[in-house]
DNA sequence: TATAATAGTTCGGGTATATGACGAATCAAC
DNA sequence: GTTGATTCGTCATATACCCGAACTATTATA
């Protein structure tokens, strides 16, 4: 093996140039693939040889109709790789995808409700089932993300917060899943996937600068500042349900549960219809419900409600400067409370920013985790990470002036 | 015109691999260069031979008392390029540095009063008397970068909000500047540039993820996310004073001039004091030197000031968890304000955070300044950025789910 | 049927890189 | 001093990769 990292870094780049003309032009000729990747006619026919007897490209039938002689055409096998978007919440959401990105299958049931080790196994039930059924071995999987709420250690992936789903903290998830599954498992905050996922198929496409406001029975923030989703040191990035507003912060229930959570959060919705003196209700939509029937309490804690979460998007939009804010969650997604906000965020924001409803919903957690996946699998393939480590600028140490 | 038209890819790698190893542990031979870029002898010679005849590099002697041949020893040649960072405040600050990061001389003097076009014009004639001062041709500059308070719009280098200097958002400040010195400018908001100061060479080295919390005349904040700068969609990232802190957010001083700052500026400080039943005093530094003689009225003003800023402090925190939070500007960078943040502090966040003092104090700029034109001088001659646009691996459009 | 156009392959040339051999220069030990 | 080990830097050679041009194959159209 003679080992010529500079030399081989060159095809590395002609090879991920054709993929990516595959991922995003398919079906396409050699010729057209020349064309739009730059490289000769000649290097992209041996690249793309080797993706075939790598399996990673198969034809799929010639051009016709056009002047001159006909053109193989190619894409992406769904047999170069699979790759798996888990979500865990209230549900256990498992989706299927390929190397090209094609959403193979989904599958969903109640989370089992004993938790930990528990949730863990049915996960890898419900994956190994979803991959039989569509034909594709579990270990032919490649690349798996799951998202889970909590506090995700970015570092070594540990669960350090997690509220719903009980005694996950103490599990080493990445490992047992990977083993379970047999490929490697990446674990991320599932708010955070929900953003990316808004960002790759939903309403935040093509933006560089997203903030995605969740509420729901918790209140979570994901940031994407400079086409990069924002983790923080220790993953705890968007844990605005810590944030000073609504409240005195060092009352107890707020350093416990977050000053800002303790008032929006779903629990806090209804203590706050409860305190107004409305009678019993059970869940945080109920009080939605009165309102929209006229109910003036809950018109009231409803109207609180909107004014906090616009107080808490002004406070992403002072320190963060985003293009765009999505609101998403059960609480959050709801057009009627999300013009509430735009409303009173108009006043408070020194400029206007544009804010939308999230467009998958429930969804957003798993199409998220799928892009992650796949981004993996991509990288993995054909990174340029190495590259990119092999020759960083730091700026220069301290040199004596003269 | 040392312009090498299409140099091919793997050889610019290798130019930047020698380049970094060169900043990073000059004087070096061209063995250990070999060594560590861990390129060939062979392929390092000749990008070394490349440097020298342009002017990059010079001998600087040789090794002895080694046993074997005596090295020749290389640096990179000041004559490589020069670079100018400029902080426009209250005084104007230029600062001359080299290729390699050396600053070569510095030199400022308070701004002239009529602001605008004469700020300039003193800008230039400073910038022009420090290059020929140190035997450097202004022809020699190849980056400049000024450092201004107020919103610099990151796609345009439109000033929008200067508070401090007048009418220099009606000014073209890139295109004259740049048209003046004869080289690129860039401008960047100061404090965005006085953090990458603290992290080029003050207190906050090494780290990925640092908020710096700056207090003066106005209140700021600069955030380093992921290893980048973070500018926001406007350029207006960072502007806290619009904080919903300290006071009803909607009413009028607080919507024309950010809630927060008009706390916690130092016009709020003196304003604070002043309706606490204080003295005339003219600026918040005489109240803190009552506060530290014993008024208990200046006290009072100063420990509601910490916690103000601890309260945006904790928004930081919660929104982006950085590693660490410096604290700078005349007001910030007082170490018995600072205690006092951060005690505050330590009650609010949900886990305790790192808080330092600007160690470059009012230099921070300038040198933030030197650091970004550097940097964009290196990026220019040995640009990976052209590499990584050729080649991006962006998530695949839509496909229809089978 | 002839011609123009397009697809894909073959071949030669140029630029890189790595490797190993070799001369040059130095210290250390005898 | 002379010799040997050691390191520096260059030369020569082989290989990988890219591109461009020539060439063959295949198609629509006049």
């Amino acid at each position: 093996m003679p080992f010529q990292p500079m030399a081989s870094v060159t095809r590395q780049l002609s090879r991920r140039s054709v993929f990516e003309a595959l991922l995003h032009r398919s079906p396409i000729s050699r010729a057209d693939l020349a064309k739009v990747t730059g490289l000769s006619k000649q290097t992209t026919s041996e690249v793309i040889d080797a993706f075939a007897q790598q399996g990673l490209v198969r034809p799929v039938g010639r051009t016709s109709g056009n002047v001159g002689r006909t053109a193989v055409l190619y894409e992406l096998s769904p047999e170069g790789g699979h790759v798996l978007g888990i979500d865990l919440g209230a549900r256990v959401t498992v989706t299927l995808g390929d190397i090209a990105g094609r959403v193979l299958a989904e599958t969903d049931e109640p989370t089992d409700s004993r938790g930990g080790a528990w949730a863990l196994e049915q996960i890898a039930r419900l994956a190994d089932r979803l991959a039989r059924d569509n034909h594709t071995h579990p270990s032919r999987i490649r690349s798996i993300v799951l998202a889970t709420p909590g506090v995700v250690n970015p570092r070594t992936g540990a669960i350090e917060m997690a509220p719903n789903i009980t005694g996950l903290g103490h599990l080493n998830v990445v490992g047992l899943l990977s083993e379970k599954l047999g490929s490697p498992v990446a674990i991320e905050n599932d708010i955070n996937l929900a953003l990316l996922g808004e960002i790759w198929h939903g309403c935040a496409q093509n933006v560089a600068n997203v903030a995605f406001l969740a509420l729901g029975t918790g209140v979570g923030l994901g940031l994407y500042v400079n086409g990069q989703l924002v983790r923080g040191e220790n993953g705890a990035a968007g844990e605005i349900g810590y944030l000073p507003i609504g409240g005195d912060p060092l009352q107890a229930e707020a350093r416990l549960q977050g000053c800002l959570e303790y008032q929006v959060g779903a629990h806090g919705i209804v203590r706050r219809y409860h305190e107004a003196g409305g009678s019993e209700v059970e869940s945080a939509r109920e009080v939605f419900e009165r309102a929209q029937a006229g109910d003036p309490l809950a018109t009231g804690v409803i109207e609180e409600t909107a004014r906090l979460t616009a107080l808490a998007a002004a406070t992403v939009v002072a320190t963060v400067d985003p293009q765009l804010i999505v609101l998403g969650g059960s609480v959050g997604a709801r057009t009627d409370f999300a013009d509430k906000v735009a409303r009173v965020l108009l006043r408070l924001a020194p400029r206007p920013v544009e804010i939308r409803t999230s467009t998958l919903g429930k969804r957003a957690g798993v199409v998220g985790a799928l892009s992650v996946a796949l981004n993996k699998l991509h990288d993995e393939l054909f990174s340029v990470a190495d590259l990119a480590a092999a020759v960083p600028l730091p700026p220069p140490r301290v040199h004596a002036s003269r």
